[in-house]
DNA sequence: TATTTTATTGCAAACGCTTGCTGAAATATT
DNA sequence: AATATTTCAGCAAGCGTTTGCAATAAAATA
């Protein structure tokens, strides 16, 4: 029964007593809350820091005040997609003295759901939900509560649903555009996780931009991935045993371009000479990627910093209004498309 | 004012007017605790089945009770060296119902403390402490606290501190020993920062493989750097321009190898045969990279989750001994090194 | 059968904070 | 000068838990 915590702690009324004030008056000192003498806040500003206090966030929460902390629900930390996003969650967070806490769903449904509400009942005061997989199952309820949230990466359908996301059809219009430009007409496709609005949004974008230019849509020519480096690899083993193998690849994320292009090795061929290969997000590997990957660069960093920030203005003022917002995307050329070969047409 | 945090939230009260019992009773059912009649504990647990009832942590664990979050302290998110470690503890964590409450210092020293203190003095169960930076300036007040925690990636020179940590001294002696034995005599070693332990204890380990061979120790082969990809290429740049440039380089990680690689193709040289390139880490990178980076594995997710194991255990049974953790590293061969040219030894 | 022990539950007091309400003092208005 | 307003500070209730203590009922012991 250790009571470790209460041990040595200094809590608003040490203060006050030092202070020689109302445990009450410290509190609005320290929220720089209503009407406070100017001379007995310097007072207690003076005994707080004489003492060292902090506030105790769950204290502080629980009475309704603020946490100060946010919730951010990850399916994984292992990609450097989710790295450059927490990267720019955490800046803005940072410049906000918020604090994060952390879920990992693991790809687990039912965990989100759980984990969602477990934070908007505790200790978030408002939610970061990165590429969410079942958000139908939950969000309603935080939208009844009018607890902030936004959803990272995620085309959500409903209205009311605060989002940032890229213009991931748009994107992957350009990046076949990119690839018919320099002669291909089979283009082979790996998708992401189908369950995500960006993994559809960017296959539809590569149906459009066939369309466009009068290319027949091939299904054979469409790998279903799941956004790994592995399922890249999959799939050029796959489309390697195709009947008629594509020329290009245009795969849904960088990672999974990285497995072509390992597999690439392990086949012997050569990238572009052999097979064009584009990305999506710019991962900072596609630069180290040697041949470096050209591909479709999402501004991932700014999708989370911009997400982040408008979680903040919703918490601040929650009665404005506010919109979705759609990052656009930019082709990034580098060595693994090239113009195609005459002899690989046959 | 909104109050929107109680609007709807089904609170222990609820649940024990539902299942007809005291509240206190509904406590002990949830934690398992004391006396509680197998028949009520039944119905108790029906009652928060059907009201959906999700414990309030803050209340729990300003109660005394136990928060079940656990803080992780890290410099900085961006790495994949990161990513590896933070997998690790967090499948550990996940499989024991914990949740991660993360602090980014961005090495900020002041806010390291800061930090530390507020967890432990609120939410936290314990504290996970990656890669400390001045861990003296506040290690000492949670050690008279009692508070628990684990340091990783640090061997500390406190006894009473528990950490766990790679052999960096005997991996550093291993690479550089691999090198020599492929005849390199000049051998440059990138250090990174110089204030933490695991950067001295390899340039101690490059320094006494030296000495083992009989090799005199050129301060003008070591260069400081800071564990970034930057600092790895201005390593290459500078070593360019000494006056008996190395024939071989060990980086004290994997990311500032890869920064020699990069500027090694900026100037146009070859590796291997130009110059052997050896890194510490083994992040997936390291395999990923053209031509694949020979590297000094440390077991980067095995630390996090014994790390995160430990303290867990610590938390769970404060009064037994324990022990901080060495793990070994190894030896990858890749692509990078290979037996010195004749001619390079001019 | 009387008495002691044990199992089971409830009560109430914390935990550290926020905030509505109240009253006193200071200031402004008529 | 009398009254209304504003500024300032304290009191106390409450946020949702945990847990020591007390009370009761049931079981065991003498």
């Amino acid at each position: 029964m250790a009571r470790r915590k209460s041990s040595s702690a200094v809590t608003i009324i040490d203060v006050a007593r030092e202070a020689g004030v109302s445990y009450s008056t410290v509190s609005r000192v320290v929220n720089n809350k209503s009407y406070v003498n100017a001379e007995t806040r310097a007072k207690v500003l003076q005994a707080m820091t004489r003492m060292g206090y902090q506030a105790n966030l769950q204290a502080r929460s629980l009475a309704g005040g603020r946490s100060n902390v946010i919730g951010l629900l990850v399916v994984d930390l292992a990609t450097q997609y989710m790295s450059e996003i927490m990267h720019g969650i955490d800046d803005v967070l940072a410049s906000n003295q918020y604090e994060l806490m952390l879920y990992t769903t693991h790809r687990r449904k039912t965990k989100e759901s759980a984990y969602v509400n477990m934070m908007a009942q505790s200790i978030a005061d408002g939610l970061l939900i990165l590429l969410p997989r079942d958000p139908d199952a939950y969000l309603e309820s935080l939208r009844d509560r009018d607890f902030p949230y936004v959803l990272i990466d995620h085309r959500s359908l409903n209205e009311s649903d605060l989002s940032v996301f890229s213009a991931n059809q748009d994107g992957a219009h350009t990046a076949t555009t990119h690839l018919i430009d320099l002669g291909h007409t089979r283009i082979g496709m790996i998708t992401g996780w189908m369950d995500m609005t960006s993994a559809k949004d960017r296959l539809a974008g590569y149906k459009s931009a066939l369309a466009d230019r009068g290319l027949p849509f091939d299904p054979s020519l469409v790998f279903e991935g799941d956004f790994t480096q592995s399922s890249g690899s999959q799939a050029l083993s796959y489309f390697l045993q195709i009947q008629n193998p594509p020329t290009a690849i245009f795969a849904s994320n960088d990672l999974a371009a990285a497995g072509v292009l390992e597999a690439v090795r392990y086949h012997g061929l050569l990238v572009p000479d052999d097979l064009s290969v584009i990305g999506f997000d710019d991962i900072p590997l596609a630069a180290t990627l040697n041949p470096a990957l050209t591909t479709m660069r999402q501004p991932l960093h700014e999708m989370g910093s911009i997400a982040t920030q408008l979680l903040l203005n919703r918490i601040d003022e929650p009665d404005e209004r506010y919109s979705s917002i759609v990052l656009p995307t930019e082709l990034i050329l580098r060595e693994t498309t090239a113009q195609i070969k005459e002899e690989a047409r046959a």
